[in-house]
DNA sequence: GTATATTCGTACCTGTTGGTACGGAAAGCT
DNA sequence: AGCTTTCCGTACCAACAGGTACGAATATAC
């Protein structure tokens, strides 16, 4: 098709810097809340007129899920990839928790926590959205497990099943903690405590 | 003062079904999420006038309180009250978690947590009582692992600090997982596993 | 120039929110 | 009977929610 930048289409160009005010809509409606934050506050925040960021997102929905995949690209990308490093399990499992203790720019809390206390109010897509990462994380947790099992790192008395669920729950309490603003240190040593029962028993018997 | 329940004073006597109807309001303000249900539609579904609720609790703020003071009665005192038993550390954290994922009739979920998340819409009464109530269950969770801790029935290298608030973070996330609809089975067997890391290390040095 | 294509925000819509003014209803007191 | 006191709900308020109709603005194509 005649899809050739060079030959430019008639019309009036988007704003220059269009792009970073619907960025700047979204981080907002995440750090602030999803349902702390209305469409209305959203866009006087991000200096965007209201049908701008609805021809954007196509309404709250739309809003919704791109945050959570902003929130998926900046926050839980960076842990699941991260389960592919070489290294023994308590080791990550420090690392890991280090990581979602220690600030990095990124609005804190965790998206899917708040919205699943929100249920009602959240469109079909957001809710799509929501489930298919959860089940994404939590295979991801479990391939982490069996992986940490077969060189005896880890606890074989729990399933990796199970261990999957209770490392996922432990994460979300972690960064949760954090969005609320507890102390890091503190959240840290709840982390490290709640992960160091995955530990193999075997090492005192 | 002429406070004699016997002399009854002129004026419309109170609606009979009032007291259970404001019930309502509360148990249904509470199962719902608080931020899934406004207070038009409490009243709608308690049967009473927005007048009635508002002479009642005096505004959403007050509603969140008495819906925070009935959470606490049927939900935080039981457990409070549990610590006091006498029983070995493990086995009273087992039938802990059994009692949380077990239906009493209360609605699920953690109203605490539910709040925190909601904290634009909290009123000053309802987070002075978030607050409060906050302390008072670390408190009690402290009190209980020094004792176990004298009977060496825990783990000494865990502080008495650190070990409440982990609990409690602990329980929290079991009835929210609870209130999420999550498999009771599968909520129990996380919350033991948590709970299993305050053990003592020394049964197997 | 004119016509066409595209993006933009002003100004509006309807429904709902938390909150209340006010008069009627039902009791006791005299 | 009247008068007072108390409780009750109808009917309203301003503010705001999510959402959109529509014409001005700005580019290219001819």
């Amino acid at each position: 098709m005649s899809d050739d930048p060079h030959k430019r289409r008639p019309g009036r160009p988007k704003t220059v810097d269009r792009q970073s005010a619907i960025e700047l809509a979204m981080v907002n409606y995440w750090r602030e809340g999803v349902h702390n934050l209305s469409l209305n506050e959203v866009c006087r925040r991000a200096h965007i007129s209201k049908p701008a960021l609805y021809r954007e997102f196509g309404g709250e929905d739309g809003l919704m899920e791109a945050a959570l995949g902003h929130y998926r690209e900046r926050v839980v990308a960076p842990v699941l990839e991260a389960l592919a490093i070489e290294l023994p399990f308590a080791e990550l499992a420090e690392q890991l928790v280090v990581g979602m203790t220690t600030d990095r720019g990124t609005p804190a809390g965790c998206l899917f926590t708040e919205m699943r206390l929100a249920r009602s109010r959240l469109g079909p897509a957001t809710e799509a959205r929501v489930r298919s990462m959860e089940q994404h994380r939590r295979e991801a947790f479990e391939a982490w497990y069996r992986r940490a099992l077969g060189r005896d790192e880890v606890d074989a008395s729990i399933s990796p099943e199970l261990a999957a669920r209770y490392i996922d729950t432990q994460f979300a309490t972690i960064l949760m903690q954090i969005g609320a603003g507890e102390p890091p240190e503190l959240v840290r040593n709840q982390g490290r405590l709640a992960l160091r029962v995955l530990r193999p028993t075997g090492v005192c018997v």
